[in-house]
DNA sequence: ACTAGTGTTCTACTGGACCATAACAATTCA
DNA sequence: TGAATTGTTATGGTCCAGTAGAACACTAGT
């Protein structure tokens, strides 16, 4: 069962934090479809967000296909996204952490990690993103 | 000269994104104290935004001490972030591109990267984030 | 002195995100 | 059948991001 968390400081709005965090979940493999989401009232309580906010992400992932709301028992998973052996995945997560390892030794902090990977990913767009690209890096 | 560029759909507030794009290009070394931002007119034009919204962001930058705007001739550069060894961010730069290529080759797409970054910078908080970290992934 | 370019301030308005509260509807299980 | 649990809808309100338009203030180059 996953478990939110939601950052008032973010700037990103409460149910899209929520959203992004199941996308997440299923991209990594901690969300499987048959996977049950949260009861919105848990949700309602341990993130102290609006029982509409909550609605609202979890629609929006309905929506998207990701999910199903069941009146009455609840909400699952019933898509999945990027579907990545998870042995290829638990691969690149080892090589990843050294990386990371590295960058900290060398002196970089988290937010040093991520400019660098987004400047890296714009830098070099997937086959995938090639003409869909925004552009983030400055 | 550092170009902005807002993405409506990303969630995140235009000056939000100002204020990202311009910690990030300090972070990568893009941006040295005595560069000059761009005209605040010029931002409206180019990313078609407010002026309060650019001068929200220049004044945010500001407060935290990475700019001073100067009435009349601009708005400069007057601190960093990170500052890392230009040599050590090329080196690392390197091996990241090489684990991204490794990546998007095992078929992960670039939200597959990021949220894999997330979760490896969760999993093992540095020693300046320790006390300090929300978590992020699911 | 003038002018062009720069940052700055002000007021008023719109829309989205969120909250508080309450009720309603479907399912599950004893 | 009935109670508990779940998702759903509705109303009405607050706050903040962003917009629009206008004017002001400082600086540098001529």
């Amino acid at each position: 069962m996953i478990e939110f968390h939601v950052d008032r400081t973010d700037g990103l709005p409460a149910y899209a934090q929520l959203v992004q965090q199941v996308r997440e979940a299923l991209r990594l493999g901690l969300l499987k479809p048959g996977d049950r989401l949260p009861a919105v009232r848990d949700v309602v309580v341990s993130c102290t967000v609006n029982a509409n906010t909550v609605l609202k992400a979890y629609r929006e992932l309905e929506h998207g296909g990701l999910v199903e709301a069941r009146q009455g028992s609840g909400t699952f998973v019933t898509g999945s996204l990027g579907a990545v052996e998870p042995h290829d995945m638990a691969r690149l997560r080892t090589g990843l952490a050294r990386w990371v390892s590295d960058a900290r030794e060398a002196g970089l902090e988290d937010e040093d990690v991520k400019a660098l990977v987004t400047a890296v990913l714009a830098a070099e767009p997937a086959a995938s993103e090639r003409d869909t690209r925004q552009g983030a890096g400055a």
